[in-house]
DNA sequence: TGACGACATGTCGCATGGCGACATATGTTG
DNA sequence: CAACATATGTCGCCATGCGACATGTCGTCA
C-alpha cells in the first residue's frame, strides 16, 4: 500500500535545474532535436555546460510530461531527428526563471558588499 | 573493494544549489547560527524558500568540510547556539556563483528576444 | 571497401542532495 | 501549565544528474 502522492508543483516555486534551464533557453530560439540541444548549450555557455544524454533524455521526457516542450515535425525531417519546440507554458515558465535569476542576483549582490561585521 | 572516487571538484564547474546558495548569501551579511540562517532566508526571499531542517544541516555540514564556512564563537554564546561564518574560501565561490548568475541571466534574456522562428 | 569520426537516440545504475517527518530540549508568556 | 517559538539534529524516500554502455546512420578518405 503505498500512496505515492504526486509531487505536482501548483505554485511553481522550485528552481529550474541548470540542465533544464539550458534546454528551455536552447529552445525558445529555434526548435531543435536532442544532439542539436547538446552542441548547442556547450556552445553558448561558452563550453562549461556539457549535458550528457542521459541527463538531456531525462529531462526531455519530464518536460514533455509537463507540457513546456512538445514534438515539433521539421519539413525537411531528413532522418529519425525529432525536433522539440517550446510551448506558450514552457516559454512562461522560462521568463518566469528569468525573473527569479534577477531578483537572486541583485539580492546576492546586495548582501556581498553589505558586509555588517569585519573578521 | 570499492573505490569510491572521491568527485573532488577541481575546476568548480557546477552551480552552486539554492540551499547553499542562499546559506552563504545570509552568512555573508554576518555570522549566524542554524535557526537563524532559516529565518533570514525566508525574510531575505520574501518567504519563497522556506528551508526545512533536513536540508540545512545537511548542507552545514558539507559546507564545513568544504571549508567555506567555519564555526564562529559568538561572546554572548547564551545556549547552545553554534554560529557561523563565511570563509574567505566560501566568500570566494559566492562572489564567482554571482558572476555565473549574471552571465546567465543575461544570456536567458537574450535568448527569450531572439526568436528566430515564429510558430 | 573498410574504417573512422560525427551525428543521433536511448537505457541503466549509482551517488548526491532536497525535504518531510520525527525526536528532543530549552526559553517565554499568558 | 499549556502552548508556542527557539534551537539542533536524524532518518528515509525519492527525484535528479550523469557516466557508461548500447545501437544505428551517414559521410569521407585512404
Amino acid at each position: 500500500m503505498r500512496h505515492v502522492v504526486k509531487k505536482q508543483d501548483g505554485g511553481g516555486n522550485k528552481p529550474l535545474s541548470e540542465p533544464v534551464l539550458y534546454i528551455l533557453m536552447s529552445l525558445a530560439e529555434m526548435p531543435r532535436h536532442g544532439y542539436a540541444l547538446i552542441k548547442d548549450i556547450e556552445a553558448v555557455s561558452g563550453g562549461r555546460v556539457r549535458l550528457s544524454t542521459g541527463t538531456l533524455f531525462g529531462a526531455i521526457r519530464r518536460l514533455l510530461e509537463n507540457g513546456w516542450i512538445q514534438h515539433f515535425q521539421q519539413e525537411d525531417t531528413a532522418r529519425d531527428k525529432q525536433a522539440y519546440r517550446l510551448t506558450a507554458a514552457g516559454r512562461k515558465q522560462l521568463q518566469l526563471e528569468l525573473d527569479r535569476l534577477k531578483q537572486l542576483t541583485r539580492t546576492v549582490h546586495a548582501r556581498l558588499r553589505t558586509r555588517k561585521t569585519e573578521t
